[in-house]
DNA sequence: CAGGATTAAATCGTGCACAAAGGAATATAT
DNA sequence: ATATATTCCTTTGTGCACGATTTAATCCTG
């Protein structure tokens, strides 16, 4: 007999992901994002100055054809500007805007809310976060 | 300054989330089944009988919206047959195909070979699928 | 039994996510 | 210097995932 889903590790994840971007969704939308788009602006809030969409999708795990198209709407959204490289004309550097930027300070707030939903100690998470990070990288190396 | 991608807990989920989906790809691809296909057709494999479409989602957490194109799908590929109740019409009934009974098999050691990628003992992992699932249900109960 | 409320699926529109293919700029190797 | 290869991003096509709406069948209350 197969496993039933709730059997699976996997789907703890996929569950436990899923689950999470519902817990997102009120507070990311009083900032107007989604869960990707606010994963991709905490990546530049973190950064010093403009990052490529390598050197993004590095950070968050996605690919270019996943970004690209991301960093269209974030755009449209006057929350990021992309410009070429003009020391490197492949490469676009994603910079903030200055609502992208005032938008950190409206955001500060989160991940203290999720920690509250979530009803775990931090020191519980941090290790959690430790562990499944670490499986997660070990999929990718045993993969590649 | 806001906290970086790797820092946070929702992102070790996201992250280990589509490793794990990678991980699975190329053993999904030989049945021609996607990962949540693969959730679904497991859902159906551990049961005694023929599922109602809310039923499937309830054990795979997706509403109807999401899974009643992946069940066309399926069914376009002869691996599940779909029916209305003739008790209770509203309801539809979603039941294995000789095919579909039959891939069972040929999944059968899909489990081993993921365990084995993450290089963990059964034990860690049954106890971390414990935690996160733990998590996951927590965030639902809060947040409804 | 009539009429409104409830429930189960399906439909529609938006936004990820990735593979495959393509094009432009740069690096390298003759 | 010219050809070749590599890098970076974009484009295209398929498949989730979910909110909002719609349709159809059943339930409930009087």
């Amino acid at each position: 007999m197969a496993l039933a889903p709730s059997d699976m590790f996997c789907f703890s994840l996929y569950s436990a992901t899923h689950a999470m971007q519902q817990a997102y969704r009120p507070l990311l939308e009083e900032l107007g994002v989604t869960y990707p788009q606010y994963l991709v602006l905490s990546a530049l809030w973190s950064s010093d100055g403009p990052l490529t969409v390598g050197g993004i999708g590095q950070q968050v795990q996605l690919d270019s054809s996943t970004l690209t198209p991301l960093l269209k709407r974030l755009e449209a959204a006057e929350l990021v500007e992309r410009s070429r490289d003009p020391k490197d004309e492949r490469q676009v550097r994603v910079a903030l805007t200055e609502n992208g930027s005032a938008l950190e300070a409206k955001a500060a707030h989160i991940p203290e809310c999720i920690l509250e939903k979530t009803g775990l100690d931090i020191e519980t998470l941090q290790r959690l976060r430790a562990e499944v990070l670490a499986v997660a990288d070990k999929l990718r190396a045993t993969g590649a």
